[in-house]
RNA sequence: GCGGCUAUAGUUCAGGGGUUAGAACGCGGGUCUGUGGCACCCGAUGUCGAGGGUUCAAAUCCCUCUAGCCGCCCCA
């Protein structure tokens, strides 16, 4: 036998069972993004592998040594390959889409969001595929539409809170043990901000760096940044004496982010501001956030991550045009989901399947034809209709119906000689015979 | 990319060198010819993740690979 062949590390099929939930997911989402007036974009999974170097950043982990990249050959000798890379997010490609379409010559503020799978060569863990979906959204213009009013990063974060709530993932807080989604804040400070900060940085990490574990002493060089959200418990009395990113804001920066935390308050939408909370891709500047939930998805608790980029579209080469955007990992939000429906049916037992209106039983295969009209005319009326097989014996007809159905509607020869259908719901054990031209009303019952 | 654990039926799992690999649930059939769910009786489950090695003999021991999970790294 030929060998058979599986899907690729790190990607996964989603059969009927899963993709129930998923659709109920991005419904949802889509229904909460339009009542905020976002429009869907559907950028290429595809991209330049320039986009991401300068858009992410070079230096990034992700783009440094996750993205899957490949030359893509020329089409005449004269031509140039160009390396093209899978998207490994995709702002980069939604700010490229701004750009490339001239959207900000309608002056307007654009509010996009966007539905898709992207790609990173991680190796895989529960909650890290190397392809995964994101729910995002990005709130997008030049200045003068309001871009970079901290009424937009509040709204969007309001929104976040609304959606999560809205798919019934509880807060975390005391009443329930913090189990349940927390905003994590902080501002990274604007494009001259932060490299004075990372440079007071370095030079305070650069005494005491060497007492601190081999992880961190390599990040103080690399990415400075990233040693103050390290977990290593040693070295947290030193980080607690770095300099805080607080300290170095501008007036306005400080100001901006004071204004974003008072609009939430009046909003409602509970938040943790952590100094220490740092992204890893440079396009970030001044609000950054992270949503983590302690449900269902072990290490991995970052249900969703975002921020502002005022800079990211001039690095495209695109005008000035502020934004904030997030990405939902779709995978980790289904998770977080399924480990509360999980808690849920432990505490209440397993809710009922839901189950289509009916299924159809010829009683032999010379009512198969009958069967199909039959279910033709009720499926055009809306309903949601199996149809068996005539060579099936009755009782398996039943077995088969009260898996799926809520009646089952049998079709004999005296059945289709008289236009009547004998129909029995499965939930009262009621059973009685059905005009077909009134069939459809009964069983929408 | 690093370290650890795991891989047997559709599913959850037993079996840890000795004929033909097991249980439960699920699945197919029958008792029961147009009335299911219960009960009883049959039956099929399968390259024991893949490849190689040790051995008279490997699901079992060893190696390599692949995949999943856990931790790290990173991030959504």
């Amino acid at each position: 036998m030929a060998q058979i062949i599986k899907a690729i590390r790190g990607t996964r099929d989603l059969l009927p069972a899963e993709t129930a939930l998923w659709n109920r997911v991005e419904r949802t989402a889509r229904e909460v993004f339009a009542r905020y007036n976002f429009g869907e974009i559907r950028t290429p999974v595809l991209e330049a592998t320039e986009l991401f170097a300068r858009g992410v950043g070079e230096e990034t982990d992700i783009v440094s040594k996750e993205m899957f990249t490949w030359e893509d050959r020329a089409r005449a000798a004269s031509e140039k390959p160009q390396s093209l890379t899978l998207r490994p997010e995709n702002t980069a490609g939604v700010v490229r889409a701004y750009i490339e379409h001239k959207l900000h010559d309608t002056g307007q503020l654009q509010k996009l969001y966007y539905i898709g799978p992207q790609f990173r060569r991680e190796r895989p863990q529960k909650g890290r595929y190397r392809q995964f979906f994101q729910i995002g959204a990005e709130v997008i213009g030049p200045a003068s539409s309001g871009s970079e009013s901290p009424l937009r990063d509040a709204e969007v974060l309001e929104m976040l809170a609304a959606l999560l709530d809205k798919l019934g993932i509880p807060r975390a807080s005391a009443a329930n043990e913090y189990k349940g989604w927390r905003l994590l804040l902080n501002s990274v400070g604007s494009s001259t901000d932060r490299p004075r900060y990372v440079a007071a940085l370095r030079e305070a990490l650069a005494p005491v760096k060497d007492r601190m574990c081999p992880d961190n002493q390599r990040r103080a060089d690399t990415n400075p940044l990233r040693v103050l959200d390290s977990k290593d418990e040693a070295d947290q009395a030193i980080i607690d004496a770095l300099p805080r990113i607080a300290d170095y804001l501008d007036d306005a920066s400080k100001q901006h982010f004071a204004d974003v935390l008072a609009t939430l308050d009046a909003c409602g939408v509970p938040y943790t501001v952590n100094p220490r909370l740092v992204r890893g891709l440079d396009y970030y500047t001044r609000t950054t956030f992270e949503f983590t939930v302690d449900l269902g998805l072990g290490t991995q608790n970052a249900l969703l991550g975002g921020g502002r980029y005022d800079g990211l579209s001039e690095m495209l080469g695109g005008p000035r045009a502020p934004g904030i955007g997030f990405a939902i990992g779709e995978d980790r939000l289904i998770l977080t989901l399924l480990a509360l429906a999980e808690a849920k049916a432990a505490d209440e037992g397993e809710p009922a399947p839901a189950k289509i209106d009916a299924y159809i039983a010829p009683l032999s295969p010379a009512q198969n034809a009958a069967a199909l009209a039959l279910a033709r005319i009720l499926r055009g009326a809306g309903l949601q209709v199996e149809v068996g097989d005539g060579t099936f014996r009755l009782k398996k007809s039943f077995d088969a119906a009260d898996r799926v159905a809520r009646h089952i509607v049998i079709l004999g020869e005296d059945e289709v000689t008289q236009q009547q259908a004998t129909v029995k719901a499965f939930a009262s054990g009621e059973q009685r015979k059905v005009e077909f031209h009134t069939l459809a009303s009964t069983l929408r019952a």
